[in-house]
RNA sequence: GGGGAGAUUCCCGAGCGGUCAAAGGGAUCAGACUGUAAAUCUGACGGCGACGCCUUCGAAGGUUCGAAUCCUUCUCUCCCCA
């Protein structure tokens, strides 16, 4: 392991990490004078990280790089009872099957992100420590430290009072905090991060940490990351922005990147690129049509850091043809026609529905109809307009949706 | 255990026998303006080669020329009392 940098916390709050932590001032950093050892749960309720993880990721990066020891944590064992935090109503119960599934996917992703291994970075699953508990033992061990009219001032539970709030949900806290001691225990592990929303469920576990062995541990939040707007950042027109390239291509991750609100330019470098904050408030000082090029920096090192170099080189070569004109349009999203389809006369409608630029042909249609449709860079505005091979350029179609939506059909030799 | 309210298209939410594919808002998409931004304005927003046809208003039956609207049963949710 390399020398510990005990700058890690100036580190995390100058890129934007830190909502809050507890104790005193200065006292998390007086903490970490040695390698300090940090974790953070996500539970596995799909099998790929979003960009909504991806602040706490990019955290333990950096608390990788700095030398110190990240521990993730995959809660294939609270995932069954369901964080409540943040939802309205109780989240539908995932089969033991599914969240072993949903775990393996993610622990292949994030060893893509951080070095595991002995001395290095700790992946654990809370299934092992919290399926095997009797219930009666764990009310009996866990119960008498947490306080029920403390529990209730919880604002994720306060809001629940209104819709309702079922038992096995209000059990959330409990667990997690359990998570934080055993971890303490078996790792030295004092420091738990996670978004802002976490907060209450951290103070549990600081708390019983203390409680059970008298330990003095941290916690630290992320702020919630939310556009300009107020939104939830990481939702497209197609869903949620994926980190897996099977559901959310590289050349979609770049996109949406480079398609971040002005305002949140240059939060969002300071997030999820790790390019020395100078270069940073470089990049976020340019202004008006000038801070398009802060974005397709932004969107480059996002995408560098999820997929790697030579995919980021894809997309950007494939935005570039696509909107900079010329260049080379072989990186664009591209699916193959057969003749025989195109010799039937090939529905516009048809292809844009088959290849996901509309959810039906109906709305294939009516996107022509309103002249939002394209083709080889000549608006079709009939509805039942057909392609033929001889109007293929250069073997292919490139379809156009909107301003940003794009798909080559490529005509089979 | 007793009493009450309700389940409508992605979400919220009108409709309460025909004029309902179902008001309004939100979300979303397209067009205009732009910078692959934002804001604003306009349009679209169940499916279908379509001024018509088909499938929708928790589920299944029934009444009726005709039902999201009435009746029956069922499932689920919420509220109040105990």
């Amino acid at each position: 392991m390399s020398q510990p940098n005990p700058t890690l916390w100036s580190l995390l709050r100058s890129r934007g990490f830190f909502q809050q932590c507890t104790g005193e001032e200065g006292e998390i950093e007086a903490a970490a004078k040695g390698p300090v050892t940090a974790y953070t749960g996500f539970d596995p309720t799909a099998s790929s990280f979003h960009v909504g993880h991806l602040i706490p990721l990019m955290a333990m990066m950096h608390v990788q790089a700095a030398g110190h020891r990240p521990i993730l944590l995959l809660g294939g064992g609270t995932a069954m009872i369901g964080d409540p935090t943040g939802k309205n109503e109780m989240r539908q119960m995932l089969s033991r099957e599914q969240l072993e599934a949903n775990t393996q996917g993610l622990r292949k992703q994030a060893e893509r992100l951080l070095r595991f291994g002995p001395g290095q970075a700790e992946m654990v699953n809370n299934a092992d420590w919290l399926m095997n508990w009797g219930y009666i033992d764990f009310l009996r061990e866990i119960g008498p430290h947490f306080s029920v009219n403390r529990m209730l001032t919880f604002e994720t539970f306060r809001t629940r009072m209104e819709t309702g709030l079922s038992f096995i949900e209000f059990n959330y806290p409990l667990l997690q905090a359990f998570d934080f001691l055993e971890l303490h225990k078996r790792f030295g592990c004092t420091v738990q991060m996670g978004g802002d929303d976490q907060w209450a469920n951290i103070l549990s576990g600081v708390d019983l940490v203390r409680r059970k062995t008298g330990g003095h541990v941290f916690g630290w939040t992320f702020p919630l990351l939310t556009t300009a707007s107020g939104a939830k950042m990481g939702k497209t027109e197609k869903g949620a922005v994926w980190l897996d390239p099977e559901r959310t291509s590289p050349y979609d991750y770049y996109q949406f990147w480079v398609n971040v609100d002005d305002a949140d330019t240059a939060k969002c470098l300071g997030f999820f690129t790790q390019l020395p904050m100078e270069e940073v408030a470089q990049l976020s000082g340019l202004e008006g049509e000038q801070l398009r090029r802060a974005k397709q920096v932004l969107a480059f090192e996002a995408t560098k850091i999820i997929h790697g170099e030579e995919e980021a080189k894809r997309a950007e070569a494939g935005a570039r043809a696509l909107f900079g004109g010329g260049g080379d349009l072989s990186q664009v999203p591209s699916a193959p026609v057969s003749r025989a389809r195109l010799a039937e006369g090939y529905p516009v409608a048809e292809a844009l529905a088959e290849h996901g630029m509309a959810k039906t042909n109906s709305e294939g249609r009516r996107l022509m109809e309103q002249g939002g449709v394209t083709v080889n860079d000549q608006k079709v505005t009939d509805p039942f307009a057909k392609l033929n091979v001889e109007d293929a350029q250069d073997g292919a179609f490139l379809l156009k949706v909107g301003k940003k939506k794009f798909h080559r059909l490529l005509v089979e030799p």
